[in-house]
DNA sequence: GACGACCTACGACAGATGTAGTAGGATTCC
DNA sequence: GGAATCCTACTACATCTGTCGTAGGTCGTC
């Protein structure tokens, strides 16, 4: 049911974060951005993840003299999409109208975000 | 981290929107609700997960005739931003404006939707 | 009062996840 | 060249989840 939501933990979306914010990195470097975010864990547990990661063909690795190269294979648009697709389908119904409304009652945006939506609201008066 | 996210899995939260929706019922009526909408388990797994949902505190019981009749304790508006928050933190870093711009931009938002759109982004706009 | 339909209480079990320890090879540095 | 450091490869393990099966009460009906 509900699709897989990219069968993604959420340690291993932690790891996946750290890629795409460092870019191609070792265990240590994720270690050491984990650990900078507030995050303790043993150097094994990131080691499982990005070995998990790999099998789950989310992430690719080359050795590079002595310590392999991660690299994130999913992008952050992609499990974005994918969670919030997930979100929608299983809380409302699919439609995406109450959450965008709730969203911007609830959540303070910043002017210049309610400035292009206002331009993106316009545009899509224009077309309806 | 994160927040737990509200522990509740995927077959959980299945079973918590059919009390939503039917209200406070037995696990037979839940059980014909998630067959109804295509999910088929077995009457057992729906009575594990609602006894699970129970231990919980997402839901409740009482005993009605033969059989327990449960409700959910757990609203729906808790649990949408639960996940939302989650999403939010964890792809977005916190902001709600990007979701918000791609929701509109890549969804189909109804005219109506729209037009309330309108009107909380102008009532935002007097207030800044 | 036996049968079938229901219901609950438990126990099970596999797979996914989070977390980490150990063993042993390579590198570096005194 | 021996110690300190790093790195990888495995193995382990407790939880949480999703799914059920079995055993044994209760009730209505023929």
């Amino acid at each position: 049911m509900t699709e897989r939501q990219y069968d993604l933990g959420d340690a291993e979306l932690a790891v996946l974060r750290a890629l795409w914010e460092i870019g191609p990195c070792t265990v240590r470097e994720v270690l050491d951005f984990l650990h900078d975010s507030g995050k303790v864990v043993a150097y094994t547990t990131v080691q499982t993840l990005l070995t998990r990661l790999e099998q789950k063909r989310h992430a690719a690795s080359n050795k590079s003299g002595l310590a392999y190269v991660y690299r994130a294979k999913l992008t952050r648009e992609r499990v974005s999409k994918s969670r919030l697709n997930s979100l929608l389908a299983q809380l409302y119904d699919g439609a995406a109208g109450p959450l965008v409304l709730q969203l911007v009652r609830s959540e303070r945006l910043k002017p210049e975000e309610i400035k292009e939506l206002h331009r993106l609201i316009d545009e899509l008066d224009r077309q309806s």
